[in-house]
DNA sequence: AACGAGAGAGTTTTT
DNA sequence: CTCTCTCGTT
């Protein structure tokens, strides 16, 4: 059955489906249909005779292209296996490693992941002997935050300084110094961070014309997804490998770039019309996803920003509720309050499709407390990555040194596991290892037995060379007593997380694709397909790219979003001002914002009264019901000016009535609230007293479920 | 040199 | 809460 894109799609998206070759840019506006654009276009060119083979999609995590390229095999009943998908960092690796012998990687190399980075910075401070003792001295992470910023500006240590950490200033030599010393115990350790993947694979493009001449032949499509938050190494990138054919189709959105800190540049997506002189530019701007008033508030964000935006989103879902913003009397309130609202949005929707943004990671604290106290399930994103759990690195160690036996991160971690090496000779015998030295190893091995083993099972698996999941095997055998010794409280939860590593190592065939795969990705992502019905709690970066029916964004509060740090330049405050529009075009049908009067101030040991968000304050009256937190936690409606003071708002009243079930859940059965037993499920806490007779139950086993009273055995306190 | 206790500080966002 | 750093002891 072929595929008709011209019901499937609109004409604008159905121009940038159909471009024939050369280069494209397609501004997709929020929620305007911008991934089945890529997926259609992918099918498109499949259809027309380009071999899978032929095409790189490049998107922000590994997880996207993966969707991109299954849908697009599903349209086409075919399979799209040899196509090329990833992330800019993932590609770069598996470049480098291909032609690793022209890099200079041929005794392989390590790839860094943030904490190892942090650790190495440190030991550059530590040889240089800078800021001994001084306790103004920047610590290890703002250190690798100022090295890695002036790497992807790429601009020099002191420009940074002087722009962003103005009282760093009398340390910016010192600092140099430090970013050039960590870039040399890189180069001697075969270490790659972050951004060198990108850096050495440009130069190796640049470099050697015979690899980029076979790169360029064998991926004759690229496509970029989220092209407004590429930095400019990345953007270089994409030109080198659209080599002379030029088929390179990039898409984005410049009002939801939110990358910038990190060195993103909107000037990409700007310029490429320069870039590739000749572009076709496709804007997309019906948005299916959002119903009109929602996008009336979104569009009042926008509208004003410093910097214009040419954004004329709209849609034909016309009717849906209001926003609303609803104040509460405390942070601590708040997440009661999202509760209620919570168990409100429940009645038209399932778990998942509610979701809970936030600006920063530790602002859900309290919420993730409460959520716990009720036994609501909820998957949180962008929070810890399970990979730099200490115990999941101290296993890895052994895998790395496996793979690249300069790896002097992993050499650390490995010996320091020996009870009687620290630091000092931790280091001593790590040098002793990569130089071959021998006779000073045999020395220290002799004391500690230990250490003997440690030797022979990195030799084992250097020699071997066992696939990842028998390698961990190993190296779990040998972790596993010194793990009950270190955590002697909680062994059983970690223990969990290595066979969880173990899991996910068992599709692998060789241990460098799965150490990539765990620096470059977060795994915990990958489960969120077979995970069931659950909150969705998550960073508004990480949110990115997503949806859900019902949106609520906590602590819109000065200071906390926009973020304290970002008052100082305005156009930080710009970026915090796009971040809120992300936020607020992830709903579809209803968005909730909470504004908390007053916040928990730690070191005061008391909460102080804040500010709404300006991004609150600016928006019209008429944007939005307003709900206010009364006495005992309820939410009621605020009539607007104007407006006949009304019990409840549209809104706020039950969508669908159900026999039997009273619409609101009644407090002040709290009381009654703790644990209960039923015949079939089990044991579960009460959540909610629904009346006259119903209680909502969270079973240990079986989940939310709604009981009339006479099947439960209640639980005295 | 290594270790353990105990205080302390501090949390933007991520590949 | 949870690393991280410091300090005194072995």
């Amino acid at each position: 059955m072929p595929i008709n894109y011209d019901t499937d799609l609109n004409p604008a998206q159905a121009a940038a489906v159909l471009h024939e070759s050369g280069p494209l840019l397609v501004i997709a506006g929020a929620g305007s249909g911008k991934t089945r654009t890529i997926v259609y276009r992918l099918a498109r060119l499949v259809e027309q005779g380009t071999q899978p083979e032929n095409i790189l999609l490049l998107t922000f995590t590994r997880k996207a292209s993966q969707e991109m390229l299954a849908r697009a095999s599903h349209l086409l009943h075919r399979g799209l296996s040899q196509a090329s998908g990833g992330t800019f960092h993932s590609f770069a690796y598996s470049q480098l490693r291909r032609f690793a012998n022209f890099a200079g990687y041929g005794n392989g190399f390590t790839i860094m992941d943030r904490s190892d980075a942090t650790g190495l910075v440190k030991e550059a401070r530590e040889r240089l002997a800078l800021g001994k003792g001084d306790k103004a001295f920047p610590k290890r992470d703002t250190l690798l935050e100022i090295v890695s910023k002036a790497r992807n500006k790429e601009r020099d240590v002191d420009q940074v300084v002087a722009a962003e950490y103005i009282h760093l200033l009398p340390y910016a030599e010192d600092l140099s110094r430090i970013a050039g010393e960590y870039a040399a115990l890189k180069k001697a350790h075969a270490l790659l961070d972050y951004d060198d993947l990108l850096f050495e694979l440009e130069r190796l493009l640049v470099a050697e014309p015979q690899v980029l001449a076979q790169v360029t032949a064998r991926w004759r499509h690229v496509m970029v997804d989220e092209y407004q938050d590429t930095n400019l190494v990345q953007a270089r990138l994409v030109k080198l490998l659209a080599g002379e054919e030029r088929n390179v189709c990039a898409v984005g959105d410049d009002a939801q770039s939110i990358y910038a800190f990190r060195g993103a540049n909107v000037a990409n997506i700007l310029a490429f019309g320069q870039t590739f002189p000749g572009a076709a530019i496709v804007r997309l701007e019906q948005n299916y996803r959002s119903t009109q008033p929602i996008l009336d508030l979104t569009n009042r964000i926008l509208e004003n920003a410093r910097e214009k935006y040419d954004k004329h989103l709209f849609t034909e879902r016309a009717d849906g509720a209001l926003p609303e913003v609803v104040r509460t009397i405390s942070d601590a309130s708040q997440a009661r309050a999202v509760m209620e609202k919570l168990s409100e949005l429940r009645r038209d929707h399932a778990l998942h499709e509610i979701a809970v943004l936030f600006r920063a990671g530790f602002q859900s604290y309290p919420l993730e407390l409460e959520l716990n106290k009720l036994g609501v399930p909820f998957q949180k994103f962008g929070g810890i990555r399970f990979t730099e759990a200490a115990h999941i690195k101290d296993v890895l160690a052994f895998l790395r040194l496996a793979v690249n036996p300069a790896d002097l991160s992993a050499w650390r971690r490995a010996l320091e596991l020996v009870r009687g090496i620290g630091p000092k000779t931790a280091l001593a015998v790590a040098q002793a290892a990569i130089t071959g030295d021998g006779a000073t190893l045999a020395k220290h091995a002799k004391k500690r037995p230990a250490l003997a083993e440690i030797l022979a099972l990195i030799e084992r698996l250097r020699a071997e060379r066992p696939e990842p999941r028998r390698a961990l095997d190993l190296a779990i055998g040998f972790y596993t007593p010194i793990l009950m010794e270190l955590h002697p409280d909680d062994h059983p939860r970690r223990q969990q997380g290595l066979d969880e590593l173990m899991g996910l190592s068992a599709p692998y065939r060789d241990l460098e694709s799965f150490l990539a795969d765990v620096s470059l990705e977060n795994p915990g992502e990958e489960e969120q397909a077979g995970r069931e019905d659950a909150l969705v709690l998550s960073t508004i970066h990480s949110a990115k790219g997503l949806e859900w029916p019902a949106v609520m964004i906590i602590d819109l509060v000065e200071d906390r979003f926009p973020s304290r740090r970002a008052l100082q330049k305005p156009e930080d405050l710009d970026e915090e001002r796009r971040l809120m529009y992300v936020a607020c075009t992830r709903a579809r049908d209803r968005l909730v914002l909470f504004v908390p009067e007053s916040i928990y101030i730690r070191h005061l040991e008391r909460h102080e009264p804040v500010r709404p968000s300006p991004f609150v304050l600016e928006l019209p009256r008429e944007c939005y019901q307003e709900v206010r937190e009364g006495f005992g936690g309820r939410l009621s409606a605020v009539p607007g000016p104007g407006e006949r003071p009304a019990r409840l708002d549209a809104s706020l009243a039950p969508r669908r009535d159900e026999p039997g079930q009273s619409a609101t859940p009644v407090n002040g059965a709290a009381a009654r609230m703790g644990f209960c037993t039923h015949k079939i499920y089990g044991r579960g806490k009460i959540i909610e007293h629904i009346a006259p007779d119903k209680y909502r139950v969270n079973f240990q086993n079986f989940g939310l479920k709604v009981i009339v009273a006479q099947y439960l055995e209640m639980e005295d306190a």
